[in-house]
DNA sequence: GTTATTTTTTAGCTTTGTCTAAAATATTTT
DNA sequence: AAAATATTTTAGACAAAGCTAAAAAATAAC
């Protein structure tokens, strides 16, 4: 167990993180997704991954794909579990919105104190989850995977439980808390309309509405039972 | 009033609070004295004060000494309120110690987004004072400076508060919490010893005890009434 | 009122992280 | 399989913030 703890820079720790959201997606990462996601140049990547291969934290060969080594997995879980434990605080305790803690916590997650995050997770009563549904990892790193679907996905008549949201804007912020859908709440899709590919919603002991394929799209669920 | 909120590099916030600090004791700084304070070379005090000068925020003329302007003194206050309120959450809320938060504040200081502070303000009740007994300024940059005098110089037989501690070591505070004595404890001197100054203190209700003049002169008092 | 000492600044170099433009390598197309 | 296209890397520059060593200015000492 390496408890090495090496201070990584805000830009390392920028790097780690995207990369391991994009490989969770697509399992290797190339250079120019990085550099889409950073909004910076590819050359810019470039450098960056030799520095992080130096560092044992990526598996890298020049001019072909790459992914976190075991240990850049890890120091990634821990900067994952922080901004997520933030952006829970954020909304929690301070009250603030969905779509304004993200912001915030990409600042907030780079403070790296062990002893900070722990007794801010006591605090906050160990949460499984942040405010849009994605599980906050423990302290051991171990991040709980719960196999979820895209709403647009779900076969109709099939009980299911929002379980997270994709997109954390203020408009589908505004828009989920008018339709009365929370992380948690219990639906189902009667119908599908081929047209635009809306849906239409069933929420128990509420009337029928529709919602955009769009907005379909960017609401994640997981089957009942 | 200047609502530019031009962005500060950690650096530079680093450097408005030392000269903040320093001038308030002074009432001028030198180059020396910022260098010390922030542990690094005249040099690249040199090179900061011409960047913080070309903001606005330092009068400075070469071979002078310097002071901060209104604008860089009500930024420095920015930064002192994010600080002490941070401290002030860490203690109240995390149950963290005297002697570890202020190294975590000194990161958490520099997330300045207004709404975040505004909300973490009102969380925390608008505390007046930090743990250690130090205002805190309000959202207008407004800091309340109480008079106050080390206890090593406070007359004997004369009523006082302990209203802040100088020295924010785990030792201290260890000390302190054995003695009984923290931020808000009335007592007086009963007299002081010529050998090492060594003053006896008298709390109410409690017995006569002695502390040593490193710890007087570490704590600061406000006279009763 | 020179000389000596201290303080401050300048000049030039280093590191981190970024960029652009050009070269090298992969991949696709035909 | 050769040409065209896309991707990635290298090379060289730049800005921020730091450093060392040397020069300049201010202060102190004699």
């Amino acid at each position: 167990m390496t408890l090495s703890t090496i201070t990584l820079s805000k830009a390392e720790e920028d790097y780690l993180k995207s990369i391991f959201r994009l490989q969770q997606e697509t399992g290797q990462v190339n250079t120019n997704a990085v550099a889409q996601d950073l909004k910076t140049k590819p050359a810019s990547v470039t450098d960056m991954l030799k520095k992080l291969k130096a560092k044992k934290l990526l598996n890298y060969e020049p001019y072909q794909e790459f992914k976190l080594s075991a240990e850049g997995k890890k120091t990634a879980l821990g900067i994952v579990r922080r901004h997520r434990l933030w952006e829970y605080f954020l909304v929690e305790k301070l009250g603030m919105g969905w779509d304004e803690v993200h912001d915030i916590a990409e600042h907030l997650e780079h403070v790296s104190n062990q002893r900070l995050i722990e007794k801010l997770d006591a605090y906050l009563g160990y949460p499984e989850t942040d405010p849009h549904g994605d599980p906050i990892p423990d302290a051991q790193g171990r991040m709980k995977v719960q196999p979820r679907i895209s709403l647009d996905d779900l076969p109709p008549n099939t009980g299911a439980t929002v379980c997270s949201v994709g997109n954390q804007s203020s408009g589908m912020l505004e828009m989920l808390s008018h339709l009365n859908i929370r992380i948690g709440t219990r639906l189902e899709v009667k119908r599908r309309f081929e047209f635009d590919g809306s849906a239409e919603i069933k929420i128990r002991n509420k009337p029928l509405f529709v919602i955009s394929r769009v907005m379909a799209q960017n609401l994640f669920v997981t089957y009942d039972q």
